[in-house]
DNA sequence: GGGGGAAGACAGACTGGTCTTCCCCGCGGT
DNA sequence: ACCGCGGGGAAGACCAGTCTGTCTTCCCCC
């Protein structure tokens, strides 16, 4: 359960950090991130994730002690460059009240699914790949959970009644919509976002 | 893309069929629905599927020409006994008009989230496994939109406005709340069908 | 006798993971 | 200033197991 996969800090010293391209952990994530996100955990290996980062093979487990423990590191990375820096901060950015910052989220999700590289969210999608029961699986339904948590603070922000519900049927309508759009359906966000706006009226105190 | 996997229609003699558990294409498909259901079409290999099947490998070969001919004839077993006999014809039971029918889906939802061997959507799933390129994939988004189509047909019965984007609208709700379900939400049926029901109101002449 | 099927060996490619070999580079001691 | 040591990393062989798919052998039953 404990990662172990620590992504170094920056502390080295700025000498070796400027002919080097970046430390050997580092280097891995970035393509992990990348192959990851876009084809699936199951779908890449460890081969080719070494040959892809240029590394060899005992330095990557030097850094990770197995393929899971990188998928760990790349859930916890992945909560926080995807669901922290590009969705929440982005959609609290752009809404001036709690409850805009709330429908947002629609407008976020409406551009993300536009973008060539959409795969689908990794957290549902691990999730699925892996089962609820699998620690991965769990992992992800930890991060999701987490998401939720964060919608439901902004739900209290909002004065809206039960917060709790209205976060959960909140996620509902977010993951309906990945999924569709991961199906092709592009307006998704927009049919959901209309969805979110009856939400909130009827959560009104 | 054409299927080739026949399921061997039951035109078998009395007389075989008598001594014989099953055609041995039947007990395949058997067994391969069980566990391409709940354990995903990734998981589950060839030799498992002839282990448990009792049935020799050529044997296997015989019938289905690769393992994608097999899923893929999953996929359509999938859509006649789950879509249309569990789900769909159900929520026409039980509801007296078009429109309690297409809330009635979400009560079957809700009873089929509370099995035990509940594993989410064989659709989404494979659809997430293998991406929307693949020929899984894509079959999987013909069923999903086949799905679709049911919907709309039923929401034009209950003279609903734009019944095209209604149905859209409604799959994004039923698709948010199976990962919902599979992340262990089991209210989620109960949180889409009153979204469902705004949604109806707004389609209303 | 011949066809279908069970059993299973086999092929070839891949999986995650370990271990060995070599090399380079920076450090410390003289 | 030079030498030598040692650690980190690259390259890759290797291991045991898995995957899909083929092919052979035997047997049974019509």
């Amino acid at each position: 359960m404990s990662p172990e996969a620590k992504v170094p800090q920056p502390s080295e010293s700025l000498a070796d950090s400027l002919m080097a391209p970046a430390g050997s952990a580092d280097r891995i994530m970035a393509v992990a991130y990348e192959l990851f996100s876009q084809r699936g955990v199951r779908d890449v290996g460890v081969n080719e994730l070494i040959e892809r980062s240029g590394v060899a093979k005992a330095t990557f487990y030097r850094h990770f002690p197995s393929k899971d423990s990188l998928v760990l590191a790349f859930l916890e990375q992945r909560d926080r460059q995807w669901t922290m820096d590009m969705i929440l901060s982005e959609a609290r950015r752009r809404g001036s009240t709690p409850t805009a910052q709330l429908l947002a989220v629609f407008d976020v999700f409406g551009e993300w699914f536009l973008r060539e590289d959409f795969e689908a969210c990794s957290f549902v999608r691990v999730l699925l790949e892996m089962g609820p029961a699998h620690p991965l699986g769990q992992a992800s339904i930890a991060y999701l959970d987490k998401i939720r948590g964060h919608v439901q603070a902004v739900a209290e922000e909002a004065g809206l009644v039960r917060p709790d519900e209205f976060a959960r049927s909140l996620l509902v309508l977010m993951k309906g919509s990945v999924v569709q759009a991961a199906e092709g359906d592009m307006l998704a966000a927009g049919r959901a976002q209309q969805m979110a706006g009856w939400l909130v009226e009827h959560h009104r105190a």
